[in-house]
DNA sequence: TTGCTTACTTACTAATAAGTAAGTAATATT
DNA sequence: AATATTACTTACTTATTAGTAAGTAAGCAA
């Protein structure tokens, strides 16, 4: 049997991938689970509440899967790192920073923060992948690594949206196209 | 003396690209304007109608935008085509693909499909001012000019998306790393 | 001058939203 | 055994939403 409060956590968080923060509401998480309204509200007293810590679980994530590929190669950690996306791919979802940005100014002030939180974690943990596997010979390009991350990451995020318009192959073309301005074969 | 139609679209327009469809109400708009939530409801009876009466109305203005460059160089169309992100920058809003595409799915049937016409629309016409401008030799890239459409178009959306959130230069080194990879100097 | 259209306002409805207060049954603590 | 805590439900409030029906004042058309 499973946690209540988990599963209000990853129904929220699919939720707000699928629909966005503002489309969905405690009674959309409350009939998936079949419960009522205000248990929701027990356990999260009120929306920015559940919002923020859904932010902050994915943070966690992201710093556990760093963690994990401390000694991998700077390959296998970019490699690692477009999985995210891969997943969000296959599950037909964008990710959470595609989903909140537009909006931004409409969330909350802690979901705001949360939200610059992750796109800082994320660009900084590229860019300290596409250093080391500079200086290790591994990747070759010649900008400097804080653009190519800016520009991995933005392509990344818009060919999962654009992926949700169109369903074409854009996602497996940018992928493509990463690995190549790298200048890694797989 | 403004018509209160064109008011209400270009409001509603704003909204949406700096709120989101499902974050403003005609409440909002009627405020703006001084005038009555049922003024809106006058001139489009349902909040779907002037969602994608919108939508048509920006499909114009670029079919327009490609009518005024038919004449221009490679470089100029291209120059042309980034202007509509350098605009959407100025005024600190995404582009209408960035605010409405995490959502698509909750999108009005009509609104879904004008938003899909519109992502056609620009990747075929960046797709074409590709292809002249490599023939020409005003552009020289490898990739074959889908892919690079799909990578441009992407980073521009995207780009805007992370400004908004992390207010650094991103858009800026998006623009520079585009201008390169086509190697032309501007 | 009578009637019709345009562009609204007034006043409303029904649905849904987030949120809360009070009660309850089961479990854990002392 | 008595008390407190956890995890809810029941029943509700208040606000906001899209939407509508009926009325009106101004302008034009026959």
């Amino acid at each position: 049997m499973r946690d209540t409060r988990t599963e209000i956590l990853e129904i929220g968080e699919m939720l707000i991938r699928t629909k966005g923060y503002h489309s969905f509401s405690y009674a959309d998480i409350a009939k998936t689970l079949s419960i009522k309204n205000a248990a929701i509200h027990y356990h999260f007293p009120g929306k920015s509440d559940l919002g923020t810590t859904i932010l902050q679980s994915l943070i966690n994530n992201v710093e556990l899967l760093k963690e994990t590929c401390k000694e991998y190669s700077a390959t296998d950690k970019l490699l690692r790192f477009i999985e995210i996306y891969d997943n969000s791919k296959m599950l037909d979802r964008v990710c959470i920073m595609g989903a909140l940005s537009p909006c931004i100014d409409t969330l909350p002030e802690q979901m705001q923060l949360k939200l610059k939180e992750i796109a800082e974690l994320l660009l900084k943990w590229l860019n300290d992948i596409l250093q080391e596997g500079k200086k290790n010979q591994e990747f070759h390009f010649n900008e400097n690594s804080i653009d190519k991350a800016n520009l991995i990451v933005s392509s990344l995020l818009a060919s999962l949206l654009l992926n949700k318009v169109l369903n074409n192959g854009v996602f497996e073309s940018i992928k493509q196209s990463i690995f190549e301005s790298v200048q890694i074969s797989k």
